[in-house]
Parts: structure tokens; C-alpha cells; sequence
RNA sequence: GGCCGAGUGGCGGAAUUGGUAUACGCGUUCGACUUAAAAUCGAAUGGGGAAACUCGUACGGGUUCAAGUCCCGUCUCGGCUACCA
């Protein structure tokens, strides 16, 4: 007798896949499509852990599923390699990034092949392969082309372990998302991209979206729109002293500026109990509005809010501030109220300032309590009468420099003025330059700083007078794109991977795009919301037919330790999906378990004697179809009513990704066989549907009963069967179970004839029945006595 | 503090959206095969009770013929968010 051994199976298979690439995918007009793909991975030195495991063969059961349906199924992969892990290992251990990052690729690329995955490798992608980020820099300037990317100097969250700036998206809960050492704000110039213009949209287009809630929810709270005014607070001047002449126009500050103070309100019906102005510590033009009393008290609470981390800020609510010794003038009222400068106001959020209405606001009237401030109840007036109507959002900008070697560098070189100027598309990409040493220093500038020659670039700058075209020597931008700029694009790469005219070739992009499943585990709101802002804006300038790339997203749990606890390499809990297979249960045995380790939105915990459970269901299967001495002289309708069964529960919950009851519905169709007996109908339906699970058994079970793996249909007629099992309640309580004809059930009055005869049943009656409840759909009765 | 989820056997988890609570798997127990063990196969398995029965889906109420599912209140645990005017 054969026996079940995967190890051998899964090599055959694996072999003959690599040969004979039957999971290419072409553009077949007129056969509809799926494009289906995981969040690419990161390629770390440590390989696939179970996460990845589980976020690959979410998208491989999806995958297989449609294209046992013969649907034309396109399942990319890829590398997003750029970013500090690799950097970090090289600046260590002097190894160049690009290096160690082509041994992660492969090292990742055996495992995923190992684990069986129906994917065209013909459409491998690698974010820090030139022939790809070449690419992203002629992205990056279309953005500059219309404006969206841009620089501003500002206060930023700065990493002083990393060394570098990091997107809001980044910091997390006031620490780096990457190293975790508590961020710092620095004021610097630098690289934006202006995701806020398209802010609406972004936040409109949510509800569309079959998205899960959770994530819809968690964009829709970081877009943030609030809908308000701006209201205009001109600054009381004493006895016409300190007039606009007063200020010095050097600052570069707009005169007008300087006569009043524009506050940003949701609710400017509350106007006249604005009993006070609060600016931020970063207010600019702060300097202007202090009086010379103030001066030094101001200045030494801006000093030391801004010192204040982020942590400090949030651990002690208690309100702090300073008066400036300036006034303003309520526009309502025209009564002479205060300015003061506290740091609960926000630099970043609306104006910087706001008008106090203590009487109906929680923190306003916090601080005026503390600070002797007046609270004034009013009555509400009309919301246009004193301001214009402004929306503002809680989502910034997207700051994309990074002052770090290993990153795609910025397309832009400056003049001797310091003007930025794009490297011309005909130059891309810029490469990276090749240095001796990886670590930034501590001024500011990346390592690629470091390389002299490569700094220097002649660029053609057209004179705007003349209208002709000259060559000036410049130096190139030493800052790097966020890593997310790279992942913001990815997914329309797939389509034409080596397209060497163009980021996604036409054809390519109208026939695979968008992207049908996208799976993932992580990014809710960076990585979701950028490719959105993206798409957006490619749509825009007629690169891409579509607005929204994703059309459904499932965002899966993540696998923890035995214990429950997450799976770290310190606490040595990690469970390696390779040694796994290699103990001998196998690839199929692996995906298999992971789908049915519990609902996919879930997180999960790691449960080893489970492993063994899921690897005995396959070995019953296998034994199913190679185990003669296993009754198969049935006939072909004897398991029909299970076996149509089957087939639509794992339809039915692999459209709903239901995987595992999917699998626990295999289970029970197999423990069936076992005790009826199997007929070759029955094996040919059981390999279709283990095959999205187990693709190497199920492929040597087809092989054997030399059948396609066409998906499987049930018919509706073996659903309805001719008995039924009524269920007879009395009193809600159940008292009997009793087989009738489903032929009855069209017959309301037999059927409670039959009920009340019944000897388990009757003795319950005996007080009278009040009324009697049929359930058709149910197959239930419900007598109350 | 705010918003959103979730609490079901010894464990992971099912339950057609109000209609048989605990599918499937793990674990445990018993049996078969074996000199023996492993593997495999079969049976049992929420608590109480000898049984008829009875109690059971975090807790307390409610609606209903019928509640794990709906409503009100409480507790616990997760996620997001955190002075966003």
C-alpha cells in the first residue's frame, strides 16, 4: 500500500510547476479577470515567518479557487526591499545593502516556491532594483510636475537613533515606528507630497469600498474633516501705538497678518462667548503679536513646550499657558479680550490658533478656571454671520525625505541659489551611489552626501525670458523617498513588471487593474491611504482608467506564539514554518492548518498538536483515493446528498473566506467517507475542493483519477431531501425529534396532527394547548400549553 | 477620556441572522490491531442526576411562542484614537 508522504509529493509537483509555468498569466481579451495579490513582503534576513505563511495562502486559496473556475487569474510577487533593516545590517557589517537584500530575495523566493504558491514569477518585483525605481522617480515628478510635491520648512518629528525625519503615519504614540526610541520635533526643510488636496475625496470614496469596517473607520478618523469657519480677530493696538508700521516687514510676514489673528472654529455660532485667543507655542508671527512686557516669558514657554516630548505632553494634561500681554478684538461683541499661548492649542492643526468659548468648551473652560479667565454663557448666533466657511482635516501632508542611505534617491538636484530643479526624465533613474560607509552623520544629510563625485550633475535649465535652454552645474538632493512612496505604485508595476517605456504599459494596466483581493495584515492607514492618494492623482493626469485601486481588501489576524503572546525572536517562542514542513507534515499540511487555525480577521495562537490534526485529515484523504482495501463499490448516488452538500458549503465559504469552516467542511465530508465508503465521484469532488488548500495532494489525486481540476457545481436537487427531522418544542423546550416526509411540511395541519400524537410529546399536553407555531424553514414546532 | 469590536465546553472555535447551542479540530477516556509501543481504525466526551429530567453561551433585567443572536444596565478583555478647537 502507498502511503501518504508529502515530502516526496510536494517535490514532484513543485518541479513540474517550475518547468512547465502553468500559473502564467496572459491577457486573454474577453475572459474576465482576477487579479489578486498579498502587501508585498519585506525580505529580512530571518525568512517567511507564519504570518507570511498565512497572508500568501489567503491570497493562493483565492487564487486557485477562481482559476479552477477558469477565470483568468493573475497572482504577482514581489520584494519591498528599500528601508532601514537592511541599512542598518550593512552600516554593522559593512556589507552594501544591495547585497544583502539580493540574498534575502532569494532566500525568500526558495522558501515561498517550497510552500507551493501559484504565482507567475515571471512578474517578480524588487523595489531597489534601478529598472523599478527608475520609475517611482518619474512618479515622484509628475507629483512635482503639478505641484504635490513640495517643500516646506517646518517642525517635524526627527528620530535621533535613526537619524532621520518620519511621517505623522510613522510615529507611534510619540516613538519611531521602526527602532522605537522616542521621537523629537526638528525644524527643517524638507519633501512633501500634498496628499490634503485630495482629502475629500479620499474620505468621500470610503463608503464605496468593500473594505472591512475597522479599517474604513480608522482612514475615516485619520482623513479627519471637520467642518467649520475661520474667523478674523483683528489685534487691539493701544492708543493707535503699534501699528502696522510697527512691524518689521523683513520677516517676511504679510502686513496684514499682523493686524489680526484668523482662528479656525467648528462652531462659530458660539462666537460671543469668546472671552480669549490661544495661539500655539509655534504660532509663527508670534514674535509680533508678544508685548515687550511678555517677551521673555513667551519666548521661555515656546522654548520649553517645544522641548516637551510628546510623551510629556500627553502624560500631563494639566493646561499650561502665558499671557502675551496683547489683545484682541471679539468681532462679535467688539469687547478687548486676551491672547495667550498654550500648548493644547496645535501649530498643525487649522490656523494654529483658536478662539476660547469657555462656557461651551470642556478644555477652554479648564483653562480659564485655571487661569482666572472670564466665562461668559451667550446666546447662540447665526454660523456665517462673523466668519467663511472652511473645512479643515486632521491628515497632513505626507512627509517623504528621509536622511538615510537606503532609500530611493529624490529626483532633484539644486542650483547655486538653492532652488530645486528636476533631473530630467531621459536621466533616470538616479542611481544610487556606491560609498564606503552607510551611516548618516549628524548633519542632517543622508550618506549619499558622502559621495562627492556623484553630488555634481549638469542639468538643463530653461531661462524663462529667453525661452532657451542652457546647462547648469548643480548638486543633486542627498535625501531619499519613504519607503512607501515605492509600495504607493507596486501594484500597477504587476501589470507590465519589465516595461522599459513606461511605469504600466496601457493595454496592461485597463485589462489587470484594479486589483481585485488585496490581502494583507498591516498599513491600515499609511500604506491603504497613500495608494489611494496615488491612484487618485494618476487618474487624474489620465494614467490610470480607475479612482480607487483595491477594490476588496482582507486584512487578516496575525499568528502568536503557543502561549498567546507575539512572536518575537528575544522571548525564543518563533515558529518556523520551514521546520515545520521539514518535520515532516509538509507544505500542504502547513497552508492547510493556517487556514482553518480560526476566523481570518482574527489573531490566532500557534497550537502544534493542532498541526497534527489537519496533517491526519490529509492523510485520511490520501488514503481515500490510494488505500485499496477502503470500500469504493458504492454506488454513485449513495454520498450525493453530502457530497452536493459539501461542495456548496466550501464554495459558498471560500467566497466569503470563511476558510476555516471550509476545511472543518472537508473534515466532516471525509469522516463520512470513512464510515459509507467512497465512490470515484466522491474522490474527484474531494480533490477539486482540497486543491485552493493542499495543492500538491490534490494535484496527485487528479493525477491519479486522470481528471482536470475544474471547480466543482452542486446540484440543488440532492439538497432537499425526501425525510426530514422535525424538531417539536413545547414551550420553547425541546421534547422530540421525529422523522417525517418532506412532503408533509407543505401540510401545516397533518403535521401538528402528527405532533400531538407522538407519546413523548403528548404527555406534556395534557393541561390544553394555547397555540401551536410552525416553522416550515426551521423544520420546527413549537407548541405552548 | 472618546469611538469601535468581542466575551460560547478542559482548549482553538461552529451556529443558515431570532428557531435543535457546542459543527470541525485538539485534548481526555475506553476499545480493536500489535509480543509491546508508535501509527492507524472505532466509540464516548458541557455540568448535575441511577433515571425521568434539570441547569447551561460574562453578569442583572426586558421583549418574544422561541434569545448565544434583539433592547436596557453592569463588568471584563482587545483594537483604534488621544487636548484636532
Amino acid at each position: 500500500m502507498k502511503r501518504y508522504n508529502p515530502l516526496e509529493i510536494e517535490e514532484k509537483w513543485q518541479q513540474k510547476w517550475e518547468k512547465e509555468k502553468p500559473y502564467k498569466a496572459e491577457i486573454k481579451l474577453g475572459v474576465s479577470k482576477k487579479f489578486i495579490a498579498e502587501m508585498f513582503p519585506y525580505p529580512s534576513g530571518a525568512g517567511l515567518h507564519v504570518g507570511h505563511v498565512r497572508n500568501f495562502t489567503i491570497v493562493d486559496v483565492l487564487t486557485r479557487f477562481y482559476e479552477q473556475q477558469r477565470l483568468n487569474v493573475m497572482r504577482p510577487f514581489g520584494y519591498d526591499t528599500f528601508g532601514l533593516p537592511a541599512e542598518n545590517y550593512a552600516i554593522k557589517t559593512g556589507t552594501a545593502p544591495q547585497e544583502v537584500t539580493m540574498t534575502n530575495i532569494s532566500n525568500f523566493r526558495k522558501q515561498a516556491k517550497r510552500l507551493g504558491y501559484a504565482i507567475d514569477w515571471d512578474r517578480e518585483i524588487n523595489t531597489s532594483d534601478p529598472e523599478y525605481y527608475k520609475w517611482t522617480q518619474w512618479c515622484f515628478l509628475q507629483l512635482y510636475k503639478k505641484g504635490l510635491a513640495y517643500q516646506k520648512e517646518s517642525y517635524q518629528w526627527w528620530c535621533p537613533v535613526d537619524q532621520t525625519v518620519l511621517a505623522n503615519e510613522q510615529v507611534e504614540n510619540g516613538h519611531c515606528w521602526r527602532c522605537g526610541h522616542e521621537v523629537e520635533k526638528k525644524k527643517m526643510k524638507q519633501w512633501f507630497f500634498k496628499i490634503t488636496e485630495y482629502a475629500d475625496e479620499l474620505l468621500d470614496d470610503i463608503d464605496a469600498l468593500d473594505w472591512p469596517e475597522k479599517i474604513k473607520t480608522m482612514q475615516k478618523n485619520w482623513i479627519g474633516r471637520s467642518v467649520g469657519a475661520e474667523v478674523d480677530f483683528a489685534i487691539w493696538h493701544e492708543g493707535g501705538k503699534g501699528s502696522s508700521s510697527d512691524v518689521p516687514q523683513a520677516a517676511g510676514l504679510s502686513s496684514a497678518f499682523s493686524r489680526k489673528i484668523t482662528v479656525f472654529t467648528t462652531r462659530p455660532d458660539t462666537i460671543q462667548g469668546a472671552t480669549f485667543l490661544v495661539l500655539a507655542p509655534e504660532y509663527s508671527g508670534l514674535d509680533y503679536i508678544v508685548s515687550d512686557d511678555a517677551r521673555d516669558a513667551v519666548m521661555k514657554y515656546k522654548a520649553d513646550s517645544l522641548k516637551k516630548s510628546e510623551i510629556e505632553r500627553q502624560e500631563n494634561k494639566e493646561k499650561t499657558g502665558v499671557f502675551t500681554g496683547a489683545f484682541a478684538i471679539n468681532p462679535a461683541t467688539k469687547e478687548k479680550i486676551p491672547i495667550w499661548v498654550a500648548d493644547y492649542v496645535l501649530a498643525g492643526y487649522g490656523t494654529g490658533a483658536i478662539m476660547a468659548v469657555p462656557f461651551y468648551d470642556e478644555r477652554d473652560k479648564e483653562f480659564a478656571e485655571k487661569f482666572d479667565l472670564p466665562i461668559v454663557e451667550t446666546e447662540l448666533v447665526d454660523r456665517d454671520l462673523f466668519g467663511t466657511p472652511k473645512t479643515t482635516y486632521r491628515m497632513r501632508d505626507w512627509l517623504i525625505s528621509r536622511q538615510r542611505y537606503w532609500g530611493c534617491p529624490i529626483p532633484i538636484a539644486y542650483d547655486k541659489d538653492g532652488n530645486p530643479h528636476p533631473i530630467p526624465e531621459d536621466q533616470l533613474p538616479v542611481l544610487i551611489p556606491e560609498v564606503d560607509d552607510y551611516k548618516p552623520d549628524n548633519s542632517g544629510r543622508s550618506a549619499l552626501a558622502k559621495a562627492k563625485d556623484w553630488l555634481k550633475v549638469t542639468v538643463p535649465v530653461k531661462d524663462e525670458k529667453t525661452g532657451e535652454t542652457h546647462l547648469e552645474e548643480m548638486t543633486r538632493e542627498t535625501d531619499t523617498l519613504d519607503g512607501y512612496a515605492c509600495s504607493s505604485w507596486y501594484l500597477w508595476r504587476y501589470t507590465s513588471p519589465h516595461d522599459k517605456d513606461s511605469a504600466w504599459g496601457k493595454e496592461a494596466i485597463s485589462y489587470w487593474a484594479p486589483t481585485d483581493i488585496y490581502v494583507g495584515a498591516d498599513h491600515a492607514v499609511a500604506h491603504l491611504l497613500y495608494i489611494r492618494f496615488w491612484c487618485k492623482f494618476f487618474a487624474d493626469q489620465g494614467y490610470l482608467p480607475f479612482r480607487e485601486p483595491i477594490k476588496k481588501l482582507i486584512y487578516h489576524g496575525y499568528i502568536n506564539a503557543p502561549d498567546g503572546k507575539k512572536m518575537s525572536k528575544s522571548k525564543g517562542n518563533v515558529i518556523d514554518p520551514l521546520d515545520v514542513i521539514n518535520d515532516g507534515y509538509g507544505a500542504d499540511t502547513l497552508r492547510t492548518y493556517e487556514m482553518f487555525i480560526g476566523p481570518v480577521e482574527l489573531d490566532a495562537a500557534w497550537d502544534p498538536r493542532s498541526v497534527g490534526g489537519v496533517y491526519r485529515f490529509l492523510n485520511r484523504c490520501f488514503n481515500l483515493c490510494f488505500d485499496e482495501s477502503i470500500k469504493n463499490d458504492l454506488d454513485e448516488e449513495h454520498n450525493a446528498v453530502i457530497r452536493h452538500k459539501t461542495i456548496k458549503k466550501v464554495t459558498e465559504d471560500i467566497y466569503k473566506c470563511n476558510f476555516n469552516t471550509a476545511v472543518a467542511s472537508l473534515m466532516e465530508y471525509v469522516n463520512e467517507l470513512y464510515k459509507e465508503g467512497v465512490h470515484q465521484t466522491d474522490l474527484i469532488a474531494l480533490a477539486k475542493l482540497l486543491k485552493p488548500f493542499a495543492p500538491h495532494l490534490a494535484s496527485e489525486m487528479l493525477e491519479s483519477l486522470d481528471v482536470d481540476d475544474e471547480w466543482p457545481k452542486w446540484d440543488d436537487k440532492y439538497l432537499v431531501a425526501d425525510k426530514v427531522e422535525l424538531i417539536v418544542q413545547v414551550n420553547g423546550k425541546l421534547r422530540a425529534r421525529i422523522e417525517v416526509d418532506a412532503n408533509d411540511l407543505e401540510n401545516e395541519s397533518k403535521i401538528i396532527e402528527l405532533v400531538k400524537n407522538d407519546e413523548k410529546v403528548s404527555k406534556y399536553l395534557e393541561g390544553g394547548i394555547k397555540k401551536t407555531i410552525f416553522v416550515k424553514k426551521a423544520n420546527l414546532v413549537n407548541i405552548v400549553v
